[in-house]
DNA sequence: AGACGTTTAATTGTCTGACATTCCTTGGCA
DNA sequence: TGCCAAGGAATGTCAGACAATTAAACGTCT
């Protein structure tokens, strides 16, 4: 592994990359330690100031993880699936906020990829699964919630039905796009009538998975795709309406 | 913004966490410049290497970016979608390296995901589309092709699907889940007539794109999976076998 | 006045050396 | 044998210095 002092690049992001890549590529496995911050510095020809920054970046990954005193050290680190997740979340929120993503991209995307689980849920969904649905259903038709209560319920009771489909892989996949919508269904006021509404969907979904018909909780979701894009462009009409509309009436 | 100088935690851990919900939340809005390194170490209480630290594990997730001289500093990055694209490779690929994801998990998730956006690809590719669709499936039937430039193409041809789906929030999923699956692929060696089978298979989807037919591409991609699965399993009972034979047989 | 080079100041990148903290190992002692 | 203290190795943090870079401000010449 060796790096140029004459790029323009940053030395501690060069020996990261370095070091990313023997670990992305198998050179460096699983639970392996690394050359101690010392040893390094005197592999790469740098400061410890720089191999730090380099491996700063790397568990800003969850590629390493370290551990303090004797015998601590630098470890290549098993990536879990809930620290993917929770990566994967992060990105997908930050680039969903930062590039104006519309509505109706991300709500299409969004149930596009959950549909995708949709057959798979059906036929592999447990009791469990089914129980967690149910029970979400159960809160989301108590009249005291808030709205984001109502929302966290929602990317429950979807998540429930991805982890249905029982491959992790994909519910990997798929949670984060769930769980990255919920900042913008934040934004949205939902009104008792639009709730019932939404709570029926859902009720067909667990009734389709009970029946493990993967075609009805298909169709069941295309239609809550319908209803929530339909639901958002009268939240947002209503609200431009009302910032044309003279001062006094806004909040 | 505050941290807690008795947490077990990493000082600048902890600050590159505060910095970063400010950054999801929106408190930080894309291009604003962060205080100086010198500024925050002043208000956070801590030295320079520290925030320098917490720093660089932002700009590992590509959260910010750095510039050097007057006027120079750190500031909120926009995250393309490119940037997104290629930390979810990344991550895909270390995540089903490390947890011995079987070749059918992936698979599975892979075909599943896709299949989401075979109707809307059907819907909405433009003939450029297409036309990088046949493009490869003509180099895929080239004779002197090797495995890994085989399985270039395979994912050029996949990503061309994807991106005909026309929502680049979806591409961004898939075509991390697509590409996370090449390793997986190139362990495996195709024979002329596996090839000529999946070139076939790979015909139909490209008709049915053409045709506008979305059951048609679903169905295809459905096929092609199961192939995929037989043809990976033959090659690992194969091997397994060529394992308990005799030394020598092996290369 | 305008074009063009020079200086200057601000900022990040790197290095050095030191000390604090953590934690496993080792060895002594009861 | 069991427990406790010392040692040592490693990361975490700090302070201060210098190098490299860059854009703005300034001067000078035409």
């Amino acid at each position: 592994m060796k790096i140029d002092p004459n790029s323009p690049a940053d030395l501690s992001a060069q020996i990261a990359s370095a070091i990313r890549d023997a670990i992305v590529s198998g050179r460096l496995i699983v639970d392996e330690r690394l050359p101690s911050e010392a040893e390094l510095s005197e592999q790469f020809e740098v400061s410890r100031s720089t191999v730090r920054e380099a491996l700063k970046r790397l568990a800003a990954q969850s590629l390493i993880r370290t551990q303090r005193g004797a015998f601590g050290g630098a470890f290549v680190n098993r990536l879990s699936y809930e620290d993917a997740h929770n990566g994967h979340i992060t990105t997908s929120t930050v680039l969903l906020g930062m590039n104006n993503v519309s509505f109706d991209t991300a709500c299409e995307a969004r149930f596009a990829l959950e549909r995708a689980c949709a057959h798979l849920c059906a036929e592999r969904r447990t009791a469990d699964h089914l129980a967690t649905m149910r029970a979400e259903i159960v809160r989301q038709a108590q009249p005291g919630l808030s709205d984001e209560a109502f929302c966290a319920s929602d990317v429950a009771l979807h998540r429930a039905l991805v982890d249905g489909a029982g491959n992790p892989v994909l519910s990997y996949q798929l949670a984060g796009a769930v769980e990255a919508m919920q900042p913008l269904m934040n934004m949205i006021t939902f009104t008792a009538r639009d709730r019932a509404e939404i709570v029926r969907l859902h009720g067909r979904i667990a009734d389709a998975a009970e029946a493990r018909d993967g075609t009805a909780v298909s169709d069941a979701l295309q239609e809550l795709e319908g209803y929530t894009k339909t639901l958002a462009q009268s939240v947002f009409a209503a609200r431009a309406k009302a910032q044309s509309a003279p001062a006094g009436t806004a909040r």
